[in-house]
DNA sequence: TCCGGAATGTTGCATTTGCAACATGGTTTT
DNA sequence: AAAACCATGTTGCAAATGCAACATTCCGGA
């Protein structure tokens, strides 16, 4: 009902042509509150899920009861049990970090070819392409965070790329320290350290969640 | 000049069709050797590579010598500086550990739109598709494994995946044990320590590169 | 076959990290 | 206003990890 003919996916198909498609795609749409839980592991299992609206993180808790944050997910970014892959022993948790708006296809729809051979359906795939193509970069920014061996080193590697995003030294985080300690799975005291000792060396500069690299 | 209507890129396609496209796409073949390097960062910067044939590791070596094994492809897996993102410091090094089939393929061809709207250009999207829904899963893999924050937990998060795959709690290791270590972004030392614990408590057993999880 | 290089295995030690516990400050709820 | 809650800081300590150095085994080429 919503004009999805802005959003990356349906961009270039007509409105007439997008209410088609959904209806062939048995696909439906879903708004969330903040804080609010999407799912947990499995119950959309057969969907994909594209964040239309506002951003959610995917996390593992872990049987300790212990969190981290797999993955942050801003714009029209992809996610469901299809990428969160299957052998799994610990839950995952999906949930909203603003008001969001999620439209869910099935899976079948978009990976096999449909059999009705709708008219822009390979449109659609090639805008899912794009899509694909920036969770594979957002995924591999997260394993070469994740590789560096220090928590120090895990901190520059991903200021820098937030600095290089913001296009300046300064740029502000896009969440709290707690969550900055799960999105780069340390732990947050260990964190806070390594934090106070890069500003006395004068590596960094803080001020809340304003940092400034130097 | 090869059969590639057998590759998953491919499948589908009539060998003619394909004939044609490899002309319109400007792509080429190229073989390699075992431990022969395909390219150091941005030499291949607007192409994507697939893997016909082989396996190769992506590794990222840093200034102090150290190298971490970002990603290692098999089967028809593709790669290039597109994924291995732009703003990066450090070399990224492209090994084959076998004799390879690379076929290189302008990204353009593939993200964008086929001006010359060739007729199986979209089977050939929808095909890649499944590459790229393959590649986040491998990466999303990656990430849980290096989000465990001990050296155990990232083994053993390895380990269940790579028995899963075999469908027996018996697998071989698909690299050495120095890879591993290098895969698992841990010092190969500390891992040995860990693997013998392991084997001490029973959890596991080894025999050379055949490994059993109990 | 012998040699040399590479992978495997082992250990001591300094450092880093995780963990637990607690203090502070800000914000929301009652 | 008080209470409750949560994020932010801080610290001591035990355990895990990285690092360096070295012994041993494995393997391919001369």
């Amino acid at each position: 009902m919503e004009n999805l003919s802005k959003t990356e996916l349906f961009s270039g198909i007509s409105d007439e042509d997008i209410q088609q498609m959904l209806v062939c795609f048995q696909s439906f749409q879903k708004n969330y509150k903040e804080k609010e839980t999407i799912s947990i592991r499995n119950s959309f299992g057969d969907y994909i899920g594209l964040l239309l609206e506002g951003c959610i993180s995917i996390s593992r808790i872990r049987m300790d009861g212990s969190l981290d944050m797999l993955e942050y997910i801003e714009d029209s970014g992809i996610f469901g049990d299809a990428f969160t892959f299957g052998n799994q022993e610990d839950a995952i948790l999906v949930l909203c970090e603003q008001d969001c708006r999620v439209l869910f296809i099935e899976k079948h729809h978009i990976i096999k070819r449909c059999p009705n051979a709708c008219l822009h359906h390979s449109r659609l795939v090639e805008n899912l392409m794009h899509l694909m193509a920036g969770k594979v970069m957002r995924l591999t920014e997260k394993v070469d965070i994740l590789s560096h061996r220090s928590i120090r080193g895990k901190l520059l590697c991903y200021f820098r790329i937030l600095s290089t995003q913001a296009g300046s030294p300064v740029f502000p985080l896009p969440f709290s320290l707690m969550a900055l300690a799960n999105f780069l799975c340390v732990d947050r005291s260990a964190m806070m350290r390594e934090l106070k000792k890069m500003k006395e060396e004068g590596i960094l500069e803080r001020n809340g969640k304003m940092m400034r690299l130097l």
